[in-house]
DNA sequence: CGATATTTTGATCGGTCTCAATTTGAGTGG
DNA sequence: CCACTCAAATTGAGACCGATCAAAATATCG
């Protein structure tokens, strides 16, 4: 992907949005309508319901996305992470559909869905792109909807651990959480006791080793994580799988 | 919607697609490209897996869309409903993510991926029509992760049920339900037999009443079943609302 | 070092699954 | 029209998983 001389600074938007379309004339205001955020973990980017006028792109650092029952009850719905949109839902919509929360440090841009939908109808080819990006979010929601509905507790924090692994190829075995065991537990439609009963559970059983702070965990055997999670090969739950 | 004179019989791809694009050029044969199908219940769209190829648009009845796990574990995603788009989210991907099958006689029709994009790129204002769709079912597959991961059986049957009313204003409370208590357990992340229970348990307290077959059924306090559900006034599960 | 939040662990309860039997309904052919 | 067959739905009894309530242990941070 080749640098954007509208954006000195390399914003991230740049990158997907102007050199995506660098084929059509790239609107030169941009810049102007990009607004940039730097978040510290427990801000909140937006609230569930709140009226919407901005969608978010993810420079750095990781959000965690919540949707809530009128009562409370709270389900995590996925992880953002660099380089995705966040409320992109409600580009047509008049409000947001979830929560949005930084749980580490995070930059990201904003830009108002009114100049996404110019942007938008001025570039056919941004347009497929989006198209491919929402194709793939359903596919992990999908695969989420599965999980949730048929996986055993144990079989959804197994494959959970998998997909946090920072790269396929890369044989690091080495993750640190970026949630807390309350947020896990959020994640995965669990409780907070539960999530952290299997930890225990498989680090007793040497499929993993939990630094102190429950922070920091190694995958001693990652077969065995793979055999608890019904051995799904594909990403199963929605958190990485940036690309 | 006005009609569309390339195709005579009034083919719902061509009222979704030509006629939402009747500003820009129509590419003339596509009626050419559109396959037609007629099924029965039971009757296999694709399967999960399969390579795809085509992506299908039902002009009626109901089809439902499932994901299994390795070992067989059968999850449904939602309802596949008239003027409904099926398999759209492989049309960057090689392979269908789900199964789809026809629950009751369906008409549909089926394009190849290949001319879909052709016809996207053509046609931007068909394109933001389509973000548009992804969009709103992103919602509601997020509303159906938070059900499956927060609700109680009892309540994820309640909030079912509402979505299959026929109408919103219409206070007709006739369900002809086009599943089977095994496809509904399916559908909620549920055994049969639970789904069954609970259903008996509202027809003894008058919340509904069942007809013999176990298919028909009268909402008789839909304030009860409300309350049931969480008080959702939105649609949480993703069986309806296709406007 | 002390205060607070987070994590771990324990004991118990309840909801849902599992296995099993029975009932009911729909379809078939005599 | 009625027996027969087969699939679907209902109902029951028991087991088990995960939630809940409660307490202790451990980190984190000022």
């Amino acid at each position: 992907m080749k640098n954007c001389t509208d954006c000195p600074d390399k914003c991230l938007f740049c990158e997907t949005l102007l050199c995506s379309c660098q084929a059509s004339k790239p609107p030169r205001p941009l810049q102007a309508v990009i607004q940039k955020h730097s978040l510290a973990p427990k801000d909140i980017l937006f609230h569930e319901g709140e009226p919407a006028s901005r969608l978010f792109l993810l420079s750095s650092g990781c959000t965690k996305l919540t949707t809530a029952l009128p009562d409370g009850r709270n389900q995590g719905l996925r992880l953002g992470m660099a380089r995705q949109f966040i409320g992109f839902e409600g580009l047509n919509e008049q409000r947001y559909s979830y929560t949005a929360e930084a749980i580490t440090p995070v930059q990201a841009c904003s830009l108002r869905y009114q100049d996404m939908l110019h942007i938008l109808e001025q570039s056919p080819q941004l347009a497929m792109a989006v198209i491919g990006i929402l194709n793939r979010e359903l596919r992990r929601s999908n695969a989420t909807i599965r999980n949730l509905g048929q996986m055993s507790s144990t079989e959804r924090i197994a494959s959970f651990l998998l997909t946090l692994r920072p790269s396929e190829s890369d044989p690091q075995d080495e993750i640190l959480l970026p949630l807390s065991r309350t947020d896990m537990a959020e994640m995965l439609g669990l409780t907070l006791e539960t999530v952290s009963r299997i930890l225990s559970r498989m680090s007793h059983a040497n499929i993993i080793r939990l630094q102190p702070g429950g922070r920091l965990l190694h995958i001693l055997d990652q077969e065995g994580l793979a055999r608890m999670s019904c051995d799904l090969d594909d990403s199963p739950w929605p958190q990485l799988a940036a690309s």
